[in-house]
DNA sequence: ATTAGTGTTCCACAATATGGAACGATTGTT
DNA sequence: AACAATCGTTCCATATTGTGGAACACTAAT
């Protein structure tokens, strides 16, 4: 199958191939194996090999079978930790702040509730309160609907508390709810949490499509229309897509990528 | 600098210094920047970065900045999945349970109580029933001690629920059984979370030494004397050890390696 | 002992990676 | 606007670097 293109880079087209095999095997794969499978001498392939292990991208088990190495494993666990994704979310939740006014939050499914991770103030005086490890239920925010709609998280069992007069407590009409939250691609609160409070969220996705967190703008229902809120959502929606799906139109340069 | 060995991997050597250093920024660096920093030309930086870009090993921003490609993002999220550690355990539960004839489980902290991820099941009738999903309060199981003493989960406020007559409530009682348990390197339960059963459980550590799940072997108050406890006590440990750290004692072949 | 299986090292050869220079595209400065 | 300064990509002659066959070392199973 070797790459046709004269791109002048063979040993590290073959040896993120080999690295690439190797990270995704079920079951770690021996030197022979891969050699075979790639079609590389096995001198190559030895080569190739015991460079990514002395840079930590590979490492042996007992048998001498190929596993990720530490530098891998070191960034998969740094990888999965709130924090990162605060840091990559922070850039948007102050331009959707400073764009609104209103106060930015940001949520992933915690156990039972869910958790919120981040948040970026409003100007107001009159505003919401620090809401970070703060504990809110799923059915009555903008925040919680977003993680049900995609199924970030599954719908709990029991009853559903009732926050206010407005809140959702009816199983069906929750479901409908969450029907129309897939529909425009955002979700709306108006004083189900608590009395005069609204927001909005939409949802925020890993690279594969999963939903995985959310981001909202809330405020009093006294600055609030529903028109505005429904302005928000869109703006929310554009903005994590603007963030998420990078563009760098790289129709340069290059005389049209082969194939 | 420049690894003075003659290696023959130059190529594959300034690749994967360069893909480490994009997977460790805290910030995305760019191309200008990698090729001073390593001392590296543009002309080659660019070749090496586009032939990891084609392979998905790291991918550009809005501003040409790099970021880790969707290779390494999508091995991160696989690999923080309960079910590479089930994976990466089930062996070794499998040998403790052959070699005990007992019940072996390994547990992950879940919230508030924890998770019971895996179980090979005893050979006899009379044995530990179905634990996986079910939830288990941390002082007063084996897999829960051991989670507690080395700092996997953090002792929980409130009163500590008494399941049995022999159930720990006493908070200090608890820190001295911890910093025992620390001591011997593993924890035993005697009847405090159900009447006649008793469990053993040992630590797993990831490489970085952080104690990540527990692995237990459990069974009737009838077959396992406390001798017999302490036994296989040392047992899990050495086992643990076996299948954690990797010998793969390769002096052989190399002419002792460099310095 | 023999055979088949690992993986590593050696070394002559030339294919492949190299890096200076030129180029195109952006950005900031005067 | 014109200019200067950066940015990243492509080109291409050069020789450095990677290549792969063969020999070797070690283990395991006949």
């Amino acid at each position: 199958m070797g790459q046709a293109t004269v791109s002048g880079t063979r040993a590290v087209d073959r040896a993120t191939a080999l690295l690439t095999h190797i990270i995704t095997a079920s079951t770690p794969p021996q030197l022979g194996v891969l050699a075979r499978e790639f079609d590389i001498p096995k001198s190559t392939t030895s080569r190739l090999i015991s460079a990514l292990e002395r840079q930590g991208f590979v490492k042996r088990d007992r048998n001498g079978a190929f596993l990720p190495g530490d530098v891998l494993t070191r960034f998969a666990r740094e990888q999965n930790q709130d924090s990162v994704l605060v840091a990559r979310m922070r850039p948007l939740l102050e331009s959707l702040a400073t764009q609104t006014g209103e106060t930015a939050n940001l949520a992933i499914a915690g156990n039972g509730s869910l958790k919120i991770i981040d948040q970026v103030d409003s100007n107001f005086m009159l505003g919401v309160t620090n809401w970070i490890e703060r504990e809110v239920p799923y059915h009555c925010s903008a925040l919680g609907k977003v993680l049900l709609a995609y199924g970030a998280i599954a719908i709990q069992s029991g009853p559903l508390p009732k926050l206010t007069s407005k809140s959702i407590t009816n199983r069906a009409k929750l479901l409908t709810e969450l029907e129309a939250v897939r529909k425009t691609g955002y979700a709306i609160i108006d004083g189900e949490l608590e009395d005069g409070l609204v927001a909005v969220a939409a949802p925020v996705r890993e690279n594969d499509g999963r939903v995985i967190a959310s981001i909202s703008i809330s405020g009093p229902t006294t600055r609030l229309a529903l028109k505005d809120l429904n302005r928000i959502g869109l703006l929310i929606v554009e903005k994590i897509n603007e963030a998420t799906i990078p563009p760098h139109n790289q129709i340069k340069h290059g005389k049209a990528g082969a194939a």
